[in-house]
RNA sequence: UGGGAUGUAGCCAAGUCGGUAAGGCACCAGACUUUGACUCUGGCAUUCGUAGGUUCGAGUCCUGCCAUCCCAG
């Protein structure tokens, strides 16, 4: 008798061509997470079409405790979060674990770009086969206990392979385009979100290079470390934003090479294994979801890990994840203070 | 009021012996992207404070006017 896995489907061409190549080994149920108002008929309509069960379950609540809370406090606190980290952690391999663990059913699997190794005895998320779609990075606080229940059917797909046996197998969301800004947030504009439920945020000034006022800013969470488009300032050369700072209200920019920094340190960390870390050892990091990871050296200590680049990265901001990874072995990683 | 200087796109700014408007910033559009950003590509002055004049041709030369700034008083 075949195992059962649970797929979260979105109605995306991912999830769906997952779903179907889950089909051959499991016994496939679809669900669909109900988080922000989105919209379960495409979804409905694949799994009708390949011959699967499918429902929605509604996680408004989860979601709103544990991803769209932490954003907003994230934003008010002058950082720049990202919520799918949270979201993956919580939503869609915890609130859908426990969903499948309360309907007996074996697994559950996603249309993540990701491959999961077994390295030493435990489970790794590794990066998939074709990196520029990989999605790892906002894996990085799974644990043991999810990975060794999750199945990621795509982590040796390319894109373009996946929207061809969509096609093949005739599903409507084939040529739908590729998901993109935050999912509870479609029209892109967060701080307008933000400010519909706190209010509009108090002005401030820019403070230019040399130390000079120019000008007022619209409220410290419309702008993010490494910014440069919108501040709407002619200067001389680009100004980039440098750092944000909360206690005097202030938006402090600089001239290229000021968003740069080779010294990241990160808290609230988490990691794959439940083997003990080395204090200090050497790998590859990234600090943003669209990075390379980039060499680094790593001193993991009191609960804090600080990676010291080879090469200045770019555009290092308070919020975002420092992500580990050995080679294409995800690691672990924990959120950027500095 | 005398003397000097300047006036080129939203901002900064190049423009040589007159030859048919660089560049940067900002902005806009597109690409990229399961976060915010970065990045990339493309767009952006029929016109040079203004009115005349010289010239085949003027942002560039000449004259008047206007505006701004500086030094004198």
């Amino acid at each position: 008798m075949k195992k059962k896995v649970l797929i979260g489907m979105s109605g995306g061409v991912d999830s769906s061509v997952a779903a179907h190549l889950l089909m051959r080994d499991y016994d496939v149920i679809g669900v669909t997470l109900l988080l922000h108002g989105n919209d379960d008929s495409d979804a409905k309509a694949v799994c009708k079409r390949l011959g699967i069960e499918h429902f929605s379950h509604n996680a408004e609540r989860d979601f709103s405790e544990h991803v769209i809370k932490n954003f907003t406090s994230e934003y008010l606190s002058a950082r720049t979060p990202n919520p799918c980290v949270l979201c993956n952690y919580h939503i869609k391999f915890g609130t859908m674990l426990e969903l499948a663990e309360g309907l007996g059913i074996d697994f559950i699997a996603t249309g993540h770009y990701s491959r999961l190794l077994n390295f030493g005895g435990e489970l790794f998320p590794a990066r998939a086969l074709h990196s520029e779609k990989d999605q790892t990075y906002a894996l990085y606080r799974l644990n043991q206990k999810q990975l060794s229940r999750s199945l990621f059917p795509l982590g040796a797909l390319k894109k373009s392979d996946v929207r061809a046996i969509a096609e093949e197998i005739g599903l409507s969301v084939a040529e739908k385009s590729d998901s993109q800004d935050i999912c509870f947030i479609p029209d892109g504009d967060y701080a307008s979100y933000i400010e519909k439920s706190f209010g509009t945020q108090p002005h401030g000034i820019f403070r230019g290079p040399n130390g000079e006022n120019l000008g007022e800013h619209k409220g410290l969470i419309r702008y993010t470390v490494g910014q440069r488009r919108g501040l709407g300032i002619a200067y001389s050369e680009r100004l980039f934003v440098s750092r944000l700072d909360a206690e005097k209200n202030e938006v402090v920019l600089g001239t290229e090479g000021c968003q740069s920094k080779r010294c990241v340190s990160a808290s609230d960390i988490t990691f794959i294994s439940k083997k003990p870390i080395p204090e200090r050892f050497s790998c590859t990091a990234k600090i943003r979801y669209n990075a390379k990871a980039y060499p680094a050296d790593i001193t993991v200590k009191d609960g804090k890990i600080t990676a010291v680049f080879e090469a200045p990265q770019r555009g290092v901001c308070p919020g975002q994840s420092l992500v580990l990874y050995d080679g294409d072995r995800l690691l672990g990683g924990g959120i950027i203070d500095t």
